[in-house]
DNA sequence: TTCTTACATAGTAATCTTTATAAATAGTGT
DNA sequence: ACACTATTTATAAAGATTACTATGTAAGAA
């Protein structure tokens, strides 16, 4: 999976430097979905050099290639997530976490959408918002 | 649709202010998915001395009620939409408009999320995105 | 109507995220 | 090893949003 990216990554023209290979592996074995400044603070032990605009600079340069997701949730920051199958995305209104599962792509709703706007459609995106279980028991606790 | 507005401001014990009752208005009759800066300037005529901080804060008391809904899209900037009847957004990626469609509400997403991961589901959120008519002949045009 | 009080506004500073810039550094093919 | 160019670093800058405080004002009570 980290092979398969760095490849792709040098078909593109991409160069590997260490901390690139460090945001990347960062982004593959932890499945969290990080915002620019958590992979900065994770590799800060590593790189004690490295700039935040290299976290920026590189999380771009994958966007583009096609490995990596942006995405704005209700937060101030952008969360980052490596693109592997097709997912969605549960996300908990109190602690903020974010968990993957699985479900039918909604090829439909594109084409409708389509036909009703005019519009040429490229993509989609659905989230659904929630409490996860450990909120969920902390707030039963509390009351 | 601007009364039932106001009346559910005041059950909410929010005092109505000309500025607040602007920024209301334009909310409603501007079907537009505007900035706080959007707001902010078609409102500069009336409220020159209106701060920003001003439209800020309504915004936030209008979504703490249920009126409004904040949307955070790849822009730098949040677009807040009055609340009427459930419909989907499909974003122009060339120039950011955002269009209303009527689509079946995906009840069942909620359900199946819900089961795959034992969160307590509150809401979901789907966009469509793509090139709008308009942008589409452009494009045609410029190649 | 006048008074009172808590909430709202204006103005500004501060914070936070992200991007831009320029000089130094380091990959990669030859 | 060399040369070329992408990348990194460090810092500044931009842009959006929030925090803060003094002043003003809506709304209910007397």
């Amino acid at each position: 999976m980290l092979d398969h990216a760095v490849q792709s990554l040098r078909e593109h023209g991409v160069r590997m430097t260490p901390q690139r290979q460090a945001i990347l592996e960062y982004l593959v074995t932890e499945h969290s979905h990080p915002t620019a400044d958590d992979i900065y603070k994770a590799l800060a032990a590593r790189f004690p050099n490295m700039s935040v605009a290299t976290v920026y600079n590189n999380l771009r340069v994958f966007k583009e290639v096609g490995l990596v997701q942006e995405m704005n949730y209700g937060d101030a920051s952008s969360r980052f997530d490596f693109v592997t199958s097709k997912h969605y995305h549960i996300i908990c209104d109190t602690c903020g976490k974010v968990v993957d599962f699985n479900y039918p792509v909604l090829d439909e709703i594109e084409s409708v959408a389509s036909q009703l706007t005019g519009f040429k459609v490229d993509r989609h995106r659905l989230e659904v918002y929630g409490t996860c279980p450990s909120c969920q028991s902390e707030q039963s606790q509390t009351h």
